[in-house]
DNA sequence: AACTGATTGAAACATATGTTTGAATTGCTG
DNA sequence: CAGCAATTCAAACATATGTTTCAATCAGTT
């Protein structure tokens, strides 16, 4: 199991970065999830910093490469709902997109709210986001916006969101993510076109 | 300096809070800019868990009380947009608030986004938010809409704002909350009425 | 089979942190 | 002032965590 060490401690860490946040992600609870010993994070990824790192970039990576995919399948003639349901599909359309995608949409939603130094590291900045594919679809939506209010709308969106998918909004209704996403659908919308 | 200590230990937990995160926050910080011994947080406070409890249900009662009296002030011919003004001022119109309560924002939207088990709890629930006065005078002005709905939207809003006011939130740009408080207000704006 | 480099494992290490202890100090009260 | 409770302090404690060590094991090569 030689490579294979090193994809589960990666696996395991992505999975304990969501379920309990950075600081409570230690070594050895990732090995233990992993099967692995703890010194197999330093052998196999130099540190613990570099590892988490490594986790983050590689959920980015994964998760821009399917959004992608998805928003450049959509039709130009698509409006801006349907942009927003493929868009947020794994929010709004949960059974549209695999369990991992899912998975990884919730690390880097988690790591955005905790101001992680080491994803905040690889987020593109404000001048790249504006020169990005998806703020190009949006922008052709909403004409009347600038681009650099679009942005600000973006990150808003998904900070907000952010609270959301872990569940603590909303606690005491008991309310789910399926439950909820008609609220989050019309939010997103009013918060784009305000 | 009897009550005086554990006055600066709040305080000292407070602003540390706000910077580094719960997790972060150690009691030799605290106790250290507090110009405390460690030993003098079990003593007035009992432990780390009941000081930090404290630390944001203090915080979370001086808000509300300050944002009471703002709100309560308003006329009732005030529309959504002034409402908005008042109701953000802490981060709108920053020069209307002391720096105590900018300060005690901070604190409560990093305990928010951080899900902060100590926060919630104190945290009203989505059913006791919906008989609450904030979301009553939302209503008001909001009339169209169902006020689950309007509850939503405010808690994804305080999400989002949360991202904002950390700083994170187009970092490149080194925008202010000052420079970017114009996107602030339109976004909540379109977020609300959309 | 024997060698070699990569990988794993158990243990030790160094450091950080929340908590407790017990003596010293302080501040108030009779 | 004397006494006493409240408070402060330095130190010790117990535990947790990232890292390192070095011997054992494994996998592929000659």
């Amino acid at each position: 199991m030689a490579t294979n060490t090193a994809a589960e401690i990666l696996a395991a860490t992505q999975k304990l970065l969501v379920d309990k946040g950075e600081s409570r992600t230690t070594l050895r609870a990732i090995t233990e999830l992993a099967g692995a010993n703890v010194a197999a994070v330093n052998y196999h990824f130099g540190s613990r910093d570099s590892l988490i790192r490594q986790a983050y970039s590689s959920a980015l990576e994964e998760v821009t490469m399917g959004q992608g995919s998805r928003l450049h399948a959509l039709d130009d003639s698509a409006d801006l709902e349907d942009f927003v349901r493929v868009w947020l599909s794994p929010l709004l359309d949960p059974q549209s997109v695999s369990q991992r995608e899912k998975d990884l949409w919730a690390l880097l939603q988690r790591g955005s709210i905790e101001s992680s130094p080491q994803l905040h590291a690889l987020m593109p900045s404000s001048k790249e986001m504006e020169n990005s594919p998806l703020i190009a679809l949006l922008q052709k939506r909403l004409p009347e916006l600038d681009s650099s209010e679009i942005v600000f709308r973006h990150d808003a969106i998904m900070f907000g969101l952010g609270g959301f998918i872990r569940g603590p909004m909303n606690p005491a209704t008991g309310q789910t993510a399926a439950e909820l996403k008609d609220y989050v659908f019309r939010w997103v919308l009013a918060s784009l076109r305000g």
